[in-house]
DNA sequence: TTAGTGTATTAAGACATTTAATACACTTAT
DNA sequence: ATAAGTGTATTAAATGTCTTAATACACTAA
């Protein structure tokens, strides 16, 4: 389901969070589903459960999931987080592309990379 | 000439290179021109003179500047930066766009939102 | 009642960042 | 030659974050 990078330099939690926010948005995770239990999602990571148990608290304060104490996590509908996440993203793309212009990069060079990433796969 | 974000919880010496960055990749900075010297810039900043050094170092090490001991840090010729530049810049931005497919914004919509950035003024 | 759930707390260790205090070699101007 | 200013290097300490570990508690479902 998730692969965590040991190597890489960003929290742990912090990949937990975003690697099943990307599940949700693409609907590899169905609004309504459960999510696995703190302690199973830990073992299976091999990771702490404190781990696990602060990014599905990250998630749930984004509105990507529903959490109920003594049965679970659950996805959330799309309409809870659709908007936030969008707003999100394309605002990092703004200000990524902002910087790369500021850089000197052409216009249809950018446009050019952007496009390349959408036809991958 | 910079201003530096204590509250942010990205390296000092990583925002100190960034922004020195930015301006010679603006102009704000010209090809031969002498920076400030690492402890001037230190006390300029209210940072240690380590944390100015790396950051000087880091700009050697990506070709934005020529460090002469005993002279001080020169802005190096365009030449020996742009392709650095533009691959970072191009990075980031590849970065980015993937993690805007990922939450499911389309095609069109990310090419429109770059393309709005490159035409605003 | 029992097992499984989320939640909370405290302690410890690992790690990166930053500061601090020096020291040394080099360059420039006097 | 001397002095001042430069980059560089080293070591130690302080700080903060992340992570693990070990518990404990309240809730839910079978």
């Amino acid at each position: 389901m998730i692969v965590l990078d040991f190597r890489d330099k960003r929290p742990l939690n912090e990949q937990v969070a975003e690697k099943i926010m990307n599940l949700i948005a693409q609907g590899g995770l169905a609004p309504g589903e459960r999510l696995p239990s703190v302690r199973n999602l830990a073992i299976d990571l091999s990771v702490n459960p404190n781990t696990v148990q602060r990014a599905y608290a990250a998630l749930e304060e984004k509105g990507y999931i529903t959490t109920i104490t003594g049965r679970g996590n659950y996805v959330s509908d799309e309409s809870n987080w659709k908007d936030s996440l969008y707003g999100e993203v394309l605002g990092e793309l703004k200000e990524t592309a902002l910087r790369v212009r500021a850089a000197g990069v052409g216009k249809e060079e950018a446009l050019k990379c952007v496009r390349e990433v959408y036809e991958r796969d």
